[in-house]
DNA sequence: AATATTTATCGTAATATTGCAATATAGTTT
DNA sequence: AAACTATATTGCAATATTACGATAAATATT
């Protein structure tokens, strides 16, 4: 199939498996770092910064955008895109609660 | 082409996509949150738990083995899966980075 | 030993993702 | 307005993922 049964799931599963999955590749990491690395925040950088095709990284940057992980807005003639913090702590979250929950469990192996 | 080009990055970022990738799913999510819930830990349980097929699950199980969220011991008949976690802890000290970097950065939109 | 139970693997079909060249769009500058 | 710059979209090829039926392997039970 290929097609991920997402209505098997939670809302909340399903958010955020959204949310890793647009995490889960390696340009897009890269793409958050050079977002931090740098001060300001405009997008033409990134492309000469990360070994990809301007359309390939305009789909990433999309991706991250769909998954509100970075926030764009438009700065004239060029786009500033940033980190979306909200997003973040969100997946801080809910990271810290499946530690707690896992500590909490006596383990068994 | 289909084939990311994971050369072209580090290997921390090669490694975070992966642990991120690997959660980028809500059957594998489901999972571990079945494995939170539950205090023993055998993989039968999960198959009448989540509605997909044996081997898909048996899947999910053998990537989320492979980017080593959970932990898999056999245990007579069955096998033990549980979290693993240094892994999450890696995950959430690598968000923590992403959000302390970000506050320190002057934000511009 | 035969049967049942549990998990893994193989083969395969359907769909999704990744990447890029070509092109479009939209603002900027001259 | 023409030329330039920055970003997005389209179309397409290559590869990856998801899912499952069939089957295998390995232990447990009778």
């Amino acid at each position: 199939m290929g097609a991920s049964k997402s209505d098997y799931f939670t809302i909340e599963q399903n958010e955020i498996a959204i949310l890793m999955k647009a995490l889960g590749h390696p340009a897009r990491i890269a793409i958050i770092e050079h977002l931090l690395k740098i001060d300001s925040c405009v997008c033409n950088d990134i492309v000469n910064e990360i070994p990809l095709s301007q359309p390939t990284i305009s789909q990433h940057l999309k991706e991250l955008k769909n998954a509100k992980i970075i926030k764009g807005s438009i700065e004239g003639n060029s786009i500033c895109y940033c980190i979306n913090d909200e997003t973040f702590n969100q997946i801080e979250s809910y990271i810290k609660q499946i530690i707690k929950t896992d500590q909490e469990k006596k383990s068994c192996c």
